[in-house]
DNA sequence: TATTTAAAGGGTAAAATTATCCTAAATTTA
DNA sequence: TAAATTTAGGATAATTTTACCCTTTAAATA
């Protein structure tokens, strides 16, 4: 579904909403350790959700990555930062020239999947989903 | 959304399906060429279908692949030889113990997504999206 | 039955993705 | 202001996916 740098992506991102819900503001390494990701790659992924605004970054002691927990941004920022828009706006088999008025065979078996994608990722915010993490109701390791 | 392999799996298997409807058995290098995938890949690709009964095949002059045209397989025989079942049973996040009962952040908000996709795949035949091949009604190629 | 045709299968190569390492730049704080 | 800490960024390595090549096996037919 989304790249593995997607996935370590979000779940940093949401690491980080939750621990700036809380007035933290969370470096790397931890980072990585709670959500289990590789550091060096984990790191390559912040700089770039960093360049996209969907978190913001401050180097030196007591650095770290942070999320103002007023941001509203949505889940679809940080897919678009790092896999682009290819998983809910490209064909199901990956053809370019395929759109409404020339379809391939699965375009319209794929239209209401890929819309409630794009919808469920714009719509969703980080804070939102953060929240859930609050008293372990959902986890983020493993 | 689906690997290459998968995608063109699922051109070449539509291609054989269409081709077959009207009593023809394409080889490897029509197939390739008219789905537009590279040979050699599609060969590999090709054999997996085969032996997981997607497709028939037959070697020799005049050999090549068909699929019965009575045949009521689903688009998900294909993905599961290929890519198997993370793409609608897997945990979005790429979390193993992702489930139900012990769910990640983003876990509700997929499972309609992931259901209306597997839905999608068991209810869909390979003839039925094959049929719509006729008269250029859909493409395959580019 | 020999020849030809085409898939099966093994091995290798190229490209993309994932992962790591090291230095530079920025920022805090002692 | 110097030292320590932490992100930014460049370079490289490992792994996976995609792509290709060549030989073997099976089947048709001349």
């Amino acid at each position: 579904m989304f790249s593995k740098a997607c996935e370590y992506g979000i779940r940093a991102t949401l690491y980080i909403a939750r621990q700036s819900q809380i007035g933290m503001r969370p470096n790397l390494s931890e980072i990585a350790g709670a959500v289990n990701s590789p550091e060096a790659f984990t790191a390559k992924i912040m700089q770039k959700l960093a360049k996209n605004n969907v978190v913001e970054s401050r180097k030196g002691p007591s650095g770290g990555f942070f999320i103002d927990p007023s941001s509203k941004t949505k889940l679809i920022a940080i897919v678009e930062a790092i896999d682009g828009d290819v998983i809910y706006n490209g064909c199901g088999l990956g053809l370019a020239e395929c759109s409404e008025a020339h379809p391939c065979p699965l375009h319209d078996e794929f239209v209401s999947i890929r819309g409630e994608l794009k919808e469920m990722l714009k719509n969703t915010t980080i804070h939102g989903l953060a929240g859930k993490l609050e008293s372990e109701h959902t986890f983020l390791k493993f």
